[in-house]
DNA sequence: ACTATATAGTTCAATATTGAACTATTGAAT
DNA sequence: ATTCAATAGTTCAATATTGAACTATATAGT
């Protein structure tokens, strides 16, 4: 096999083993959410919360890398048990805006509590320090495969 | 906010950059990817060709963290494709056994060099190194949400 | 002003996935 | 031998996702 063949191995390998993590942490949470919520639900309510303010759909979907498809369904079923409120945008009659609710607030509040045990289990077993390591790392991936879509 | 929740969100931010990158590798793969092929039956092709036998579909469905109802699905397609081929187990009536065909393996070839175009351009931007730095990383993290399912 | 192109959001078919229910077979304990 | 729990595989409903088609509005170039 040549030198090239077998790094390519090693990048497959590097995304094959994030394959999985993604699907074994997804499961994970899932499991342990109030009844009906999605991660991706979930980390959108997370998300208004922490950044705040009024948010477009298409400005999600950027923010969380799925098509505006996917984002119109997880923000209907948001809004269906009146976590989230979606409103015109005043300044543009083609755009909405999305905003949590105070009922949404406090299902993010259950739902970080819930995840908390979760994750306090995957912190005493993986170094904070291996997670240090890897975030940069990541997150130079993410951006460049980001940037050659 | 406390020192373990500050702890929480950097876990927090791994799993969302992971996931997100799992996404667009995905999405970047199955795009070159001969049409009809998903990125799940080609890793399966690859997996029979590289390790060679015949393998049980729970074995695989472990081997990929698939549930068995997921496994039965990508095998289904995979023979009505005529690229696997799904046989008795003959020492246990209740199994099969999965082997890859001739038009499998040739299949496989060209998944591999479509493929290779797209990873090649990943190789060039993201370092070996840092590669080589998440590996046993990656494969502790998931080895340990795999003890703990 | 007009036109063409870009953007916002929805809908739809196709696909992949889970989890649970189900059938069939195995293997172990008595 | 019988019984009972475990395992192999399938099926099904529910959900999430993509990509493409579609409608509506905005924006830029002329």
């Amino acid at each position: 096999m040549s030198k090239a063949d077998e790094q390519t191995r090693l990048y497959f390998r590097m995304f094959n083993e994030i394959g999985i993590i993604n699907q074994l942490s997804t499961n994970k949470l899932a499991r342990v959410l109030p009844h009906g919520l999605s991660v991706a639900q979930f980390s959108l309510l997370n998300h208004l919360v922490r950044l705040g303010g009024a948010w477009a759909p298409s400005r999600l979907a950027r923010a969380f890398q799925v098509t505006k498809g996917a984002m119109t369904n997880t923000l209907q079923r948001l809004d269906a048990q009146g976590l989230i409120r979606i409103v015109p945008d005043p300044t543009d009659a083609r755009g909405k805006l999305v905003e949590i609710t105070e009922s949404g607030r406090r299902m993010r509040e259950r739902c970080v509590r819930a995840t908390g045990e979760v994750m306090a289990d995957i912190v005493r077993l993986i170094p904070a320090d291996d997670v240090r390591t890897m975030i940069p790392l990541l997150e130079h991936l993410r951006k460049t495969l980001d940037d050659n879509r």
